[in-house]
DNA sequence: CTCAGATGGTTGAATGCTCAAGCAGAGTCT
DNA sequence: AGACTCTGCTTGAGCATTCAACCATCTGAG
């Protein structure tokens, strides 16, 4: 038997040449700058991470406002451990509290709260007028066409997956779009 | 006197358009993709997290394998404080040493040890891999072209840098490029 | 039915980051 | 010189995230 992963480690690496090394850069700067504003601006005004902004716009949008914690970790692409301590947090403060599944008994049901809701509702404006400055205000449209264009290539599914996939993510519903 | 910011956020928000929140979602999940992917396969290949990388990486292409604190923060667009933290825990691996300014007995010099050396050297190849696999393996050269294009914009200076601006960052070194 | 393995979720320890406070040295003004 | 402020860097507490266990429940094979 050989070793596939010493096959592969041997091949001399690809570094990345000149463009590549620059779009890269520039990225790795953007984001950190935009990372950086936006958890900063929600703490300060609104006293949560954006982590826990992310869960409530999921939560908010579902119907219900309801969500089990195994889909809503998948939606806001955090980890079962993540959300779990997540969620915890975001009890202690009424934001969202925890129900039991109905028929699976394992399953734990994560509902955002009026209060929660609220606390969504007065983070949303602010939130998205930082999302706006780092980053659609400085784009023109066309620009924005390209960006989306570019990360939905990026994000597209690679692996094969057979059948009909996840169906999709249960239509928005009908409430304002506090989501960003 | 008027308050401006109560002026500002009087204005009711301008929610992004469809897309937007297609260009904003594709974007948060590709980043979320990125850090995971970054994180472990450094953390589990050479024991480092991602910041760290960038630390070590920064400093072997500085003359003398030094930069004094302050830039170094500068250059790995972190705050002086999470890199006075990582330093240490560096120093603690016999990766990086400090040593005191020669001139400015405020300053402190970070210095890139032998073993940070090949420390970064070993896990070079395999996270410039991995940076591949997740970004540049997706895209088309005319694609990166655009990414580098779109992210030269949105990092641009925006504030009116007058003067000459902060200098170019001191060229590159002739060492082999470890930077990713 | 029963058992083995898969799935859903939580927990605690370890780690990295942020924030606010603090200290020492460098600049500046009189 | 003396007093003020600014800059450079560190520190400790608090918080978020990860990782590796762990328990409970469900599912499927025999």
């Amino acid at each position: 038997m050989f070793n596939h992963s010493a096959i592969l480690s041997d091949m001399p690496p690809r570094w990345l040449n000149g463009e590549e090394q620059q779009a890269w850069r520039a990225f790795l700067t953007f984001v950190a700058r935009l990372d950086d504003h936006l958890d900063r601006q929600l703490q300060r005004d609104s006293g949560m991470p954006h982590a826990y902004y992310q869960v409530l716009a999921m939560l908010s949008e579902a119907p219900e406002r309801t969500l089990r914690m195994s889909d809503l970790a998948r939606i806001t692409l955090s980890s079962p451990s993540r959300l779990s301590h997540a969620v915890a947090r975001l009890e202690e403060n009424g934001w969202v509290r925890r129900e039991r599944h109905p028929t699976d008994r394992r399953g734990a049901l994560a509902v955002l709260t009026d209060r929660g809701f609220e606390a969504l509702r007065r983070a949303a404006p602010g939130h998205v007028a930082a999302v706006r400055e780092v980053m659609f205000d400085r784009l023109t449209p066309e620009q924005v066409r390209r960006l989306r264009s570019l990360f939905s290539t990026l994000t597209e599914e690679t692996a094969p997956t057979p059948g009909p996939g996840p169906a999709a993510p249960a239509g928005r519903a009908g409430h304002a779009e506090l989501t960003t």
